[in-house]
DNA sequence: CCCTGTCCTGGCCACCCGGCCAGTTTCGCA
DNA sequence: TGCGAAACTGGCCGGGTGGCCAGGACAGGG
């Protein structure tokens, strides 16, 4: 809300890759109205590597069992869990057993964690 | 390191804002050698919101406590923590407490899914 | 010198978690 | 129609977790 159309958009640069880095310098230094940010300047936006790394196929995953997901990631109790799906803590303990399982983590901070690095959930 | 320099440059426009979005696409539109990404297409780079949300400055947490964090965070029990940092289970709580409180978390998941958000530590 | 704040360590205890057993219902598919 | 997969529920229990209280070491400020 701070900016009016007339400033010129900041964008940040942080591509490791030197060489894509320095073509992308060269095409965005001449666009009007579009600005690189310098360093440790606060910018809109910023411009990063996306590799293949993401979607390595998801893991198959049944819809409750994400919906347990979603709310271990939360730091929801087993309890709580069981509160929001309506359904019994026992129930929950079962698909976090089958999280555990399939996502081949110790306790649910690691299923979190595993979840998360695999980019089946979001932070 | 699949492409050469004759290669357009596909980038993702990642941007929840629609009038930054807007803005970005209209001006990223008309660049030679670059092109924004279709839907689900791979690109080569993203552009993604950079708010102030990020660098708060990483809460003050002691180097005891980021230890502690990073074996948690690899799902490590507080008992497989103690043996790491050689320390007692006991001293190991104590740490994992004075996270919970810093960090504003109500549990271990809860604490490393926080620590994460804030670029404390990478997964 | 004492006092305060920070970091670290410990014991105690109620509660939670995860693994194990077994059982029901509802689907879709062969 | 049978059969497996998914979802759901229950009991039991050992071990893990987090809150509480207490104390020692060590630096800096009054």
């Amino acid at each position: 809300m701070s900016e009016d159309k007339t400033s010129e958009i900041v964008l940040a640069l942080e591509i490791d890759d030197p060489a894509l880095a320095d073509r992308l310098a060269a095409l965005l230094g001449n666009v009007a109205g579009l600005r690189l940010a310098g360093p440790g300047e606060q910018a809109a936006a910023a411009i990063v590597a996306r590799d293949a790394r993401v979607m390595p196929e998801d893991i198959a995953l049944t819809q409750r069992e994400l919906d347990v997901l979603a709310l271990m990631a939360e730091g929801a109790s087993n309890k709580m869990i069981a509160r929001r799906l309506g359904i019994s803590v026992h129930t929950v303990k079962f698909h976090v057993g089958s999280l555990l399982d399939k996502l081949d983590a110790t306790g649910r901070t690691d299923a979190v964690a595993h979840a998360a690095r695999r980019g089946v959930i979001e932070l």
